[in-house]
DNA sequence: TAGTGGTCTAGACCACCCT
DNA sequence: GGGTGGTCTAGACCACTAC
């Protein structure tokens, strides 16, 4: 009959969300037993708990052993955001990438790097500052160390030639990481480098990443004015 | 043997990811098929396929029918962020919440707000400012527009004795929503109201939500010195 | 302690899409 | 066309926790 219908898990799961969005089932209230559910929908309980629990990742439901599953009080709560790639960020804004590499060698770790990166004060770390272009305008500037115990100490010499985040991701990986956004006024340095004024309003993301209990590398990436980043919920 | 083991589809989930971790499944390689890690692991195909479901959700693999399963390019690419509830954002800094009701009446909309709701120009529609508050010091200023259609025309008489972002977590549901997030220099009226220095850089977020195809509500929210966003990845 | 969701199985069929 | 992941089933047992 009805032209488009959905069919499977997704139905169930359409189906649930619906009845959460037009408030059929409010905020807090228990919503039907998987089993009830299966009988309703005809179908295996495993379909019903493969609908719930979508929607329970999704920040919808509220599910507990015994306590059933109700309704998320504050609904759709989460927002799934890409972690930009520079390069891929560039390009999709149909600019050609580019970078320059301004410094690159080893130094000892600022203290509050080397409390982000959990090692002790001083300790030697690779400073690597990079500013990314697109259509070689300033687009972000980037601080960078990385720890030294992560690669041969003859072969940072030639990073030169490598941009140090690809480098990194060809083989840096890690397993978790802390990041934060906020908003910081330029500094006359970051002002220079990205073109901006002396205080303009910049976007700052500030990483430091973890592969098992070693740090990686802790990155601070400043974007140019006009810098956002979007998502939807 | 080992003091503390997973079991079940997490510690499939847990020993892929550290072959990816470390690289014994370098991005863009393909990685056994079900079956054959079925085999490996000595368990159903349905308990291989949930833990490798639950890395592509992640974004640890790409999985296609027919093309198999390869590692990600781009490893642990994207981050989940709780969207901050103000009150709670407020209180679980150990502050006391409040708020001040500056505006809350019937305005046409902006252009540029107008657009992003998909509105008309100049509709008419409920304009809500308010300045949150911790332990009495301006923590955030929000700058509302709700969609008229959305309650009876008697109702926002009564606005100022609630909070709209409280009414609206009551009342607005929504089903999607597209969400920005930025720096800004504060405008002399946000400066005024977070008791900063007009051209501090303040962290903005912008959000619009919708009801299906109706717009609900579109937000400005400028928060004071000092405020970021963390997460892990 | 009893009720609910969490997980697993063994098998089956289907949908997609690379070759 | 054929191989791979996507989904479903019917049943079973387990783990957590509200009562």
């Amino acid at each position: 009959m009805s032209a488009s219908e959905t069919i499977g898990w997704r139905h169930i799961h359409d189906e649930v969300f619906r009845r959460i969005s037009e408030r059929e089932w409010k905020p807090g209230d228990q919503i039907p037993k998987e089993t009830e559910l299966a009988e309703e929908f005809d179908c295996a309980r495993a379909t019903v708990s493969r609908a719930l629990r979508q929607l329970a990742d999704d920040g919808f439901l509220d599910r507990r052993r015994k306590g059933g599953t109700r309704v998320a009080l504050n609904p759709a709560r989460k927002a799934t955001l890409d972690i930009p790639i520079t390069r891929l960020e560039v390009e999709t804004r149909g600019a050609e990438y580019s970078y320059r590499l301004l410094e690159c060698r080893v130094a000892p770790l600022p203290t509050i790097t080397a409390r982000r990166m959990r090692l002790p004060e001083n300790t030697d770390a690779l400073h690597v500052r990079t500013l990314h272009l697109a259509d070689y305008e300033p687009f972000m500037y980037e601080d960078r160390w990385i720890n030294k115990d992560l690669f041969p100490d003859d072969l940072f010499l030639d990073f030169s030639d490598v941009n140090a985040n690809e480098w990194l991701i060809q083989n840096a990986h890690y397993t978790s990481g802390d990041i934060a956004f906020m908003a910081e006024n330029a500094s006359e340095l970051e002002a220079d480098f990205l073109d901006v004024n002396a205080g303009a309003a910049i976007f700052v993301i500030q990483r430091t990443t973890w592969n098992g209990d070693t740090s990686v590398t802790s990155v601070k990436l400043s974007y140019g004015l006009g810098f956002q980043i979007e998502t939807r919920i």
